[in-house]
DNA sequence: CTGGTAAGTTCAACGACTGAACAAACCCAC
DNA sequence: GTGGGTTTGTTCAGTCGTTGAACTTACCAG
């Protein structure tokens, strides 16, 4: 029983229509009337909810189109000018930022290549800083999120970070959050954060899986449009699904995890390469470790989403990170487990990420954008 | 994104709060004041809804209890007196009814063994109707829901029943709509009813997985709350997680499905036994081919519920069915797996569901007095 | 320049919640 | 048994947001 927990009364009606108008706006931009009639609601009451977004400067109002019968219409569209979200990733071997504007477009973005692996956390955030305040001109932000390498439990706190373990339970939040005169900083998963990247990239529909094929193999769960965390924020940890009970021993204390197979440590070392890249290269020469060692990871990769599907049944997967770059090579035997194990016999329809390397990023800028339009009247600035 | 798709009214607020307080009162009767103070609603407000709620017959006042100070409050309540939900499962070898207040009461339940593998569709559905009229004395009902051993896709239609292949695409909804002049039967997996019915037994708390040991190995999520079925009704089946890719062949097409170490048919065959009941109490009796058939089929399942586990991060695990009967057998090497595989190092609690074989039907009627409960305006009788 | 058409605004009405004042019902103490 | 204290429940004016219809605005076409 989801009981709802909170009373209701008309402000709580205001708030849902001012998001269902700003969801028709940011679907397509449009006139009041037009508004109207796609939302269900009242010209009279469109009006006076754009009126209220207008002065909140979330919507401007754009030049009539080409001129038809009847009074010309002044459509509404999202506020390209507004201030723009600041999305952040520190991850093992790079920091990035990236600012996105309501709209969704980027406005900036940079990728710095940094091997975090041993450095002070106070050093890697002043870093991130000095990124963040290069990228942003001095002025409001629509707010701040941070995608990090590991699980992210409640609280914000990141409980676990297995390729970067000097952040384990440090505080990022507060110094981030100062550091940018901002209050709350968003901070999660950095596969989670690469779903919502690549909603804003290819627009896979509100179900579907995200495969973050970085240094651990993590999915980010999107479902009826929303992450699904689970209660710890443990959830998604396609890598420790298992292929083989008595597989080689992983380090999470199982053995025959899917990162066994598929990882990329494992893969690069069973290739015989040093790198994604080198990887990439090999595979696309036909080399016969390289071709061998993605075929296995393919194979343990559909058996590891096969056994994510049968639970989860979603329509897609998208494929991202390292699994992007492989993606031709990956598919067929990766498809060919999934037709043999699948209950539904439902192939999902499989695609590689577009975004690239830069997924976490533009989801945690992403995920301010969409927090911002889903309570627009929360917003101050 | 998920977008708030209707606008919303005074009368969105109006059913929201009907809700609120009706959940409240579910949660624990009481006056006005007390429920004014546990919904955050005004006392004024309270008022109106429960009278709104005592005409419409869904609550009813009680008696004063013992007096202390002040005005004596009338308490109010779930009426009992109502139209109850009326429960239905077929199921592979029997058929069941039952019968539940808006309290959650049992007012009456019946279980009729029938084998219904090979008989004609319209047979079981009149037999089913019988049985439910014979347990329902004339007179409105809150809802009817149906309990099927297979998968109901959307549309309600059941389209896969492994083990009861009859059923397969057959129309259940009409007739028995028909049968009990309701409109709009519920349909859906005895295992997703299940987990709903061991939500009105143990209250295990919003989230949870309801595993489901029959025939076949099915599993229940419930998430915040509520049923997550899947885009297309498949979702939980626990049965195909993979423990060993070069594992047995399946029914699937895969290999080295749970289903292959710890399903009914499986277990009795390693076990040398012929039935539950049988397994049971050689397990008892310490017989050693039953005891290491349970103790593999504990490990297969504690393999898989790890996947399952590390991908949704769900706190709490209840063991139905044929494994409620073998818990304290199976426990102990299902957890041994769990904690050596969870990644997140949280073992969940893992409980016997305490209501045996009658979960589905329960639940079924439970689902009913849910979504009754969940809309109060929406109802008429 | 006049009629037609569609967009957007104004306004009274309605429904739902709020808050405060008030009425009701009972206990307790003197 | 009578009055004060205390808590419950109701009444009522006030506020807010949506509705629907009438009205105004703005532009095209002939």
């Amino acid at each position: 029983m989801s009981r709802p927990a909170s009373p209701a009364d008309q402000q709580t009606v205001r708030r849902h229509n001012l998001a269902l108008v700003v969801a028709a706006v940011a679907e397509q931009p449009g006139s009041r009337a037009a508004l109207a009639q796609r939302t269900g609601l009242t010209k009279a009451t469109v009006s006076s909810l754009v009126d209220a977004l207008l002065a909140q400067r979330i919507l401007v109002e754009g030049e009539p189109p080409a001129s038809r019968v009847g009074r010309p219409a002044r459509p509404v569209s999202l506020n390209p000018a507004g201030p723009p979200a600041l999305g952040l990733e520190i991850n093992v071997d790079y920091l990035a930022a990236c600012l996105l504007e309501l709209t969704g477009a980027v406005r900036a973005r940079q990728l710095l290549p940094v091997d975090n692996r041993d450095r002070p956390v106070a050093e890697i955030v002043q870093q991130l800083l000095e990124l963040a305040q290069g990228l942003a001109p001095a002025g409001p932000l629509l707010g701040v999120a941070l995608a990090v390498p590991g699980v992210v439990g409640p609280g914000q706190v990141l409980v676990r970070a297995p390729n970067l373990p000097g952040l384990t339970g440090a505080a990022l939040a507060e110094p981030i959050g100062q550091g940018l005169s901002t209050s709350g900083v968003l901070v999660d998963n950095e596969a989670n954060f690469g779903a919502l990247g690549c909603l804003h990239g290819l627009r896979p529909g509100p179900d579907f899986v995200y495969v973050s094929g970085e240094i651990g193999v993590g999915a980010g769960l999107v479902v009826h449009g929303s992450l699904f965390r689970g209660t710890s924020g443990y959830a998604g940890e396609l890598g420790h699904v298992v292929v083989q009970q008595d597989g080689p021993p992983c380090g999470c204390g199982g053995r025959g995890c899917v990162e066994q197979y598929a990882g990329q440590d494992v893969l690069l070392r069973r290739a015989g390469v040093a790198d994604p890249a080198a990887l990439e290269s090999a595979v696309r020469a036909g080399e016969a470790a390289a071709v061998a060692a993605v075929t296995e990871a393919g194979r343990a990769l559909g058996v590891g989403l096969a056994s994510l599907l049968n639970v989860l049944d979603l329509p897609r997967v998208v494929l991202g990170g390292l699994y992007a770059r492989l993606f031709a090579a990956l598919t067929p035997p990766l498809l060919a487990e999934l037709d043999r194990r699948l209950v539904s016999g439902i192939r999902p329809e499989l695609l590689p990420s577009a975004v690239g390397a830069e997924a976490a990023v533009l989801g945690a800028a992403g995920a301010v954008v969409e927090q911002a339009l889903k309570d627009p009247a929360a917003l101050s600035f």
